[in-house]
DNA sequence: TTGAAAAAAGACACTAGTGTCGTTATAATG
DNA sequence: CATTATAACGACACTAGTGTCTTTTTTCAA
C-alpha cells in the first residue's frame, strides 16, 4: 500500500520493521532470527524488507544504535536531574539496577540476544570493535558516577574509580550471564545483587542505608 | 586403512575426531564450525565422520562431558592432595586463577565457545538443564571449598558460603565475558583479578599473603 | 484522469549446509 | 590365500536460508 510516497511514511514502515524485528529477535534470538520470520511479523514482503535494510545483521546493527543513544539519554538525564544530585550512592544504585521501584537490572530477552550477537561474532574484527565501544563506554559512565561521588564526599577517596567500575560491569555481567543460561530462580538474582551491592558500599566508603 | 578392526582403534579413531573438532571448535566457535571443518581437519570422509558422531551437537556434547570429567578429576586431586590441605584459601586460589605458577584463569577459545553453545541455546530445554547442572556443580565445588575452610578455622564462621560461590561464579563469568568481547589488554584482567581477591579475603575473614 | 515514479511483492536462482546410502577397499580369520 | 564383515568413502538428494530481479500495484502530480 505505498509508491512514491512521503518522507514520513516512509520512516514510518522503517519504524514498524524495527519494531517487529525486535520482537522477533528477543524470541529467537540473532543467530535463530531470520529474514523470513521480520517479514512475517512485520508483513512485509522480501522485496519490500530488503528495500528497508541490506542483512540481518543490518537490521541488528540499527536496533543496537538505537539502544545505545537511548541509553546515554537515561544517563543523561539522571546525572542532570536535580533530586538524584543530593546522591551518587543513589544515582550508582538506580543505574545499577533499575528505577526505584527497586525493579531487576536491565535484563531481559533483548540483552541476552546483544550478548548472543557479540559472543558470536568475537571473531569478526567490526563486532569486536563495536563490542570494545560499548563497553568502554559503560565503564566510564560507572568511572564518572564515582568520580563525583568523591568530589562530592560522598565517597571515599581511596576509592580506584577505574577498578569499581570494571568490578561492576564483570559482576553484573556475570549475573546476566549466569541467569540467561541458568534463570532467574537458580541464580537467586536479588540476593546476588543484594551481596554485591554491600560490597560496593564498602569499597566506595559508604554507610549503607 | 581399515575395516574389521579392533575395538582399541575405533577408539583410537574416534579420540582423532575428537581432538581435531576441539581445534576447529576453538578456531571457528561453535555455530560457524561445520561438519566439514571437523571432517578435513581429522582427515575423515563425511560418511566415516557420521559412523562416529551422529551431528554437530553429538561431537560437542562428547567434548564437554569429557571437559567437565576433567575439571572434576582435577578438583578431586586439589582437595585430596595433602600439600593443599594446610590452606584452603591457596586451594581457592589456584582453583580460580589456575596453578601455582599465577597463570590466568582457565581462558581460552574452548571456554568462549562453550558459552557460545549455551547461550545460543539458551531455548532449548536440554541445553539448558545441561548447563544448570554445570553452573549447579561449581557453585557446590567453591562451597565445598569454603566450607571445609570454615570448620578448618581459616575462614570466618559468618561467611555465608552459599552466596560467596555464587559472587565467585559470577565475577569470574563475568570478567570472562567481557574477555571473550573485548580482549584481555581492555578488560585488565589481572589487576580485576587482584582486586577481587581482596574483596574474596575481606569476606572470608582471611589476612591476605 | 491519467501517466510516471517508485514502493511493494514474490518468484527465482544460488549457496551452504545436512544426513543418507550404495559402493569400494581392507583387516582379521579360517 | 580366500573369504567376509565392515570401516571408510564420496556422490546425492534434500533443506533452509540468502539476495536479486522482474512484475504488479499504488500514490502523487500535472
Amino acid at each position: 500500500m505505498s509508491p512514491k510516497v512521503s518522507e514520513a511514511h516512509k520512516e514510518q514502515r522503517r519504524a514498524d520493521i524495527l519494531q517487529a524485528a525486535e520482537k522477533v529477535f528477543a524470541e529467537h534470538g540473532y543467530e535463530k532470527t531470520t529474514m523470513k520470520h521480520i517479514m512475517d511479523e512485520a508483513n512485509v514482503s522480501r522485496g519490500g524488507l530488503y528495500l528497508y535494510f541490506s542483512s540481518k545483521e543490518d537490521v541488528f546493527e540499527t536496533l543496537l544504535e538505537e539502544d545505545i543513544l537511548s541509553y546515554q539519554e537515561k544517563m543523561r538525564k539522571h546525572l542532570q536531574s536535580e533530586t538524584n544530585n543530593t546522591s551518587y550512592w543513589h544515582t550508582l544504585l538506580t543505574t545499577l539496577y533499575g528505577n526505584e521501584k527497586h525493579e531487576n537490572m536491565a535484563i531481559g530477552p533483548a540483552s541476552s540476544t546483544i550478548l548472543e550477537f557479540f559472543i558470536t561474532g568475537r571473531n569478526d574484527e567490526e563486532r569486536r570493535s563495536y563490542g570494545k565501544k560499548r563497553y568502554t563506554l559503560a565503564i566510564q559512565m560507572y568511572i564518572d558516577i564515582i568520580e563525583k561521588g568523591k568530589e562530592s564526599g560522598e565517597f571515599s577517596q581511596e576509592a580506584q574509580s577505574d577498578m569499581i567500575a570494571r568490578s561492576i560491569v564483570a559482576f553484573t555481567d556475570g549475573v546476566f550471564l549466569d541467569y540467561t543460561i541458568v534463570g532467574n530462580e537458580d541464580v537467586k538474582m536479588n540476593e546476588q545483587i543484594k551481596y554485591f551491592t554491600h560490597y560496593l558500599a564498602f569499597a566506595l566508603g559508604v554507610k549503607q542505608t
